[in-house]
DNA sequence: GATGAATGAGACTTCATTCAT
DNA sequence: AATGAATGAAGTCTCATTCAT
C-alpha cells in the first residue's frame, strides 16, 4: 500500500511474502490439518525462510486464524457481489444455491480448514476466532433466511439453526466429494442441494393417496405438488398445516 | 474369562481397564480435542497408570480410532434396534428422526470427536480409520434411503450424497447447540430436523395463489413436479420458474 | 535335582523352564544384542510367561550374565576334554586349532553375545561379570601359552596379551563369516588360523636369496633373532633391517 | 561458507556445533556405550541444547553412525598419508605396524565404539552402517594384503579373512589394555604385534635341529633365527624353511 | 512353579519460537 | 525485510519389573 515514486500504489514486498505465506498455509492446512502441518512445511511451500513466517504473523495460531478470517471475509464479499439479482424468488433461490456450490468448490480448502475448530486442540482464543469466522457466515445466512421468511418465501423455522445446518450441509457435500468413488459434477451437486432445500426428501404422495378427498389428492396424483400436502401429513407432532 | 463361584463368566480384568480407558478418552477427546488431550490426562481420568494405556492400545492414535470405531459400531447397533417398527411410513419416518436426534444428543461427544478427521491433523492412517467409521454410518443411511426410494416413500436422489449431507446436518445441529445463546430443546430440534427433511425450506405456496385463482391443489398438480425429475432433468439453469 | 519316588534324580520342572529360557535368551541376544532384545521376546521364544523369567532370574542383566558365565563354563569344560592328547606338539597344536574352530562355530552365539560388553551399556556389575567370563578364557589360554613356552614350543611373548589377541581373532573370524559373501569352510578356517599362528603373514624368503651368496641359513642366523628379544629389547625402531 | 575479510572461507556456524557434538558423542559413547549414553549427556558435554543435536543429526542412531563413518573415513585418510614410504619392505612393514598401533591408541574410542555393533543392540540399519564402516577398513587392509602378496612379500592366504582377523586383533589389543593390571607400552604392543604377524607364535626350532648343517643351526643356536624351521614343521602345508 | 495385567520412571524426539546477522 | 541455526519445554512411548492370583 506504500506509494512509490511513480505514483502507483505498489504492493509492498511485505505483502508479497504475506500472501505467499497465506496461500501456502491454506494449501497445507487444508490437506494435513493444523497440527500435522509444520511451520517448516509452510515456509518451504511459500518459498521463504521460517523466520519470515514470524516476521509476518506472531504465531502459528495467528496465521491460522488470520487465514480463516480473511478467507471468510473474502468469501462473504464474493457472496455479496454474486447475490445481487432482481430475478423472481424461485430463480433467485436457484441461483443462490448455484453460487454457493461454486464458491464451496472454489474455497473448499477454507471450509475444510475451518471446520470443527473445537476439536482441533487450539488455544481458546484461536478457537474463538475461528468459530467467529464461521459465525459470520451463519449470521449472514440466518439474516438472509429471516428476510426470506418476512417476504413469505421461506417457511417459519429457526434461522440460526438452519444456517448452522446449511454450514453442516456444506461439510457433508465436501465430505462426499472427498470420499466418493465418483465425485459428482457441479451441476448435479447444485440440483441435489437445491432439491433438498426446496422439497426435502419425501416422494410426492403416491397416487392411491392417503389424502382426504379431492383437492390435495389430485395435486399429488399428477406426481407433483411438492409443496402442498407434504408438511401437513407427516409434520412433526401436530400434523396440521402449520408445519413449524 | 475365568469362571466365578456364581457360575458367571467374570469380566476379564483387562476389559475393565480397557473400558475405563475408552470412557475416559471419549470424555477427554470430546472436550479438548485430540491434540490438546494428553495421555496423562486420560490415564488420570481413567484411574490407571500411563503404561496401562499402552498395554491396551498401541498408541494414542489407535486409542482414538478404536474409540470412534467401537462407538460407531454401538451407535449403529442401537439404531438397528430402535429402527424396527411397523408404523405406517410417515410415523415411522418421524420416529426415525426422533431416534436420531436422541442418539445424536446422547453420543454428541462421539460425533464431535469423529468429525472432520482431516482437519484434526491425524496421521493418514488414523484419518482413514475415522473416515471409515463415518462411512459406516453413511452406508447405513444410504442403504436406508435406497430402501425408502424403492418403496416409493422417498424421492429420487443420490443416496450417498444425501447420507453424507445428513451426517453434515448432525454436525450443524451440534454446532448450533454449542454456539447458540439458547440451545434448543430436543423436541424442537427433532421437529426442525424433520421439517427440513420433509419439506425443505420453502414456504408452502401462499393461499392467495401464485396468480391463478384456481387453488392450491390444482396449482401443485400442474406444477411440473420437482420431485419427479430431480436426479435427471434438472441442470441448474433448466428448472422452471414455478418450481419454487 | 530332587529325588523322585522311583529313585531317579528328576530334572526339576524349574530347570526345564530355566533351560528353555537360557536357550531362548542365547538365541535372542546373539541375534539382536542385549538392548534390542526384550524380555517379552525371550518369554515368547521360550514359550513361558514373562513372570517366569523373573521367577528364574532376578533381572535381565542377571539372565544375560548367567548366560555368558554358564556358557563360558561349559565352553571351557568341553575345551578341557577335547584338549587332552599325547600327540607330538606340532600335531597337538594343529588339533588344538581345529578344536577351537569347531567350538567357535558351535558356540558362535555365545561369543557374539559376550563380545565387547563395555560398549553395551550395562551396569558396572554386569560388565564385570561378563568381562570376568571372557577373562576366564584369556587366563585359560594364557596359561596354556605359558606351558607351551616353558616346554620350548612357543616363542617368548606376553601370554596375556596374546591370549586377548586370540580372543580378538575369534571375533574377527566370526565377523568374517558373518559379513563375507561366501563364508569359508571349517577346514579352510582352521588351516588359515593355524597358518597365522604358526607363520604369521610373511612369505617365505624367496629362493634367490637376499643378495649375499652365503645362503639363507646364515643370514637368518646372524639376523639377531627376532624371536629372542621380542618381549624385551625391541623398541619399534631398534630392530635391525634384516629381520623381516 | 560466507567469505570473511581475510579472504578465507569461514567455517559455517553449523559446522561448529556439528563438530562439537561429534567430539562430545565420541567421548561419551566410548566411555559408557551407546545405550547408557543419554542425549542429554552429549548435549551437556558439547555445550549445546538438546535440540541442536537433532538440528544436526536426525536421531541418536544417526549421530552414532555418522560418528563411526566419519571417524573411519578420517582414520583411513591418516593411514593413507602415513603409509607412504620408500623403505625396503621389512622396514616398511615394521613402520606400518607401528603406525597402526599409534592410530589404534589414538582412536581407541572409535574402535571401542564401533566394535561389534550387533552386540550393542542397534536397529538393523545402524548395525549395517557401522559394519559398513568396519568393512571399509577390512577392504582397505585386504587390498594392501593382496598387493603384498603380488609383490611376493606376503604368503598366500585369504586376504579378507586375514583383514577381519587383524581388526579382531585390534579389539584384542585394546581389550588387553583395558583389562590388564599393567597395560603395555606402545613400543611393546608394537613389537608384539609385529612379532605375531611376522612369526606367529611358535618357537624357533630347538637346537637339536631339523636344520641343515651349519648355517641355520647356528642361527637358531644363538636363540635367534626366527625364520628358519618354523613354517616347515608345523606349517599348514606350504611353509619352507625361510619364513620371512 | 507360573502367570500376565498393570506399573511408572525415564528415554527419545518434536517443533514452535527466538534472535543475531 | 528476511534468514536459519539454535533452543528447550513438553509429549509420546518403551519396557524392565512387580504382584495378586
Amino acid at each position: 500500500m506504500s506509494a512509490t515514486r511513480d505514483g502507483k500504489t505498489a504492493i509492498a514486498p511485505r505483502s508479497r511474502s504475506r500472501q505467499k505465506i497465506l496461500d501456502a498455509a491454506l494449501h497445507a492446512f487444508s490437506r494435513r490439518g493444523f497440527h500435522e502441518t509444520r511451520m517448516d512445511d509452510i515456509a518451504a511451500l511459500a518459498g521463504v525462510a521460517k523466520g519470515t513466517l514470524y516476521y509476518n504473523f506472531p504465531s502459528k495460531s495467528d496465521l491460522f486464524a488470520a487465514l480463516v478470517c480473511e478467507g471468510m471475509e473474502r468469501f462473504i464479499e464474493v457472496l455479496d457481489r454474486e447475490i445481487v439479482s432482481d430475478l423472481p424468488f424461485p430463480e433467485h433461490f436457484r441461483r443462490l444455491v448455484g453460487v454457493h456450490i461454486d464458491l464451496l468448490l472454489t474455497w473448499r480448502d477454507l471450509f475444510v480448514t475451518a471446520a470443527n475448530p473445537v476439536a482441533h486442540g487450539f488455544d481458546p482464543e484461536t478457537v474463538e476466532r475461528v468459530e467467529a469466522a464461521r459465525d459470520r457466515y451463519v449470521e449472514y445466512a440466518a439474516s438472509a433466511i429471516r428476510t426470506g421468511q418476512e417476504a413469505g418465501y421461506l417457511r417459519p423455522c429457526d434461522p440460526d439453526l438452519v444456517a448452522s445446518q446449511v454450514l453442516g450441509l456444506f461439510d457433508g457435500i465436501l465430505r462426499h466429494q472427498r470420499r466418493a468413488a465418483t465425485p459428482l459434477s457441479r451441476d448435479v451437486l447444485a440440483s441435489e442441494f437445491h432439491a433438498l432445500l426446496t422439497q426435502g426428501l419425501l416422494a410426492p404422495r403416491p397416487a392411491k393417496g392417503t389424502g382426504t378427498g379431492k383437492g390435495t389428492g389430485k395435486g399429488a396424483g399428477t406426481g407433483t405438488g411438492t409443496g402442498t400436502g407434504t408438511g401437513t401429513e407427516i409434520g412433526m407432532g401436530t400434523g396440521t398445516g402449520t408445519v413449524v
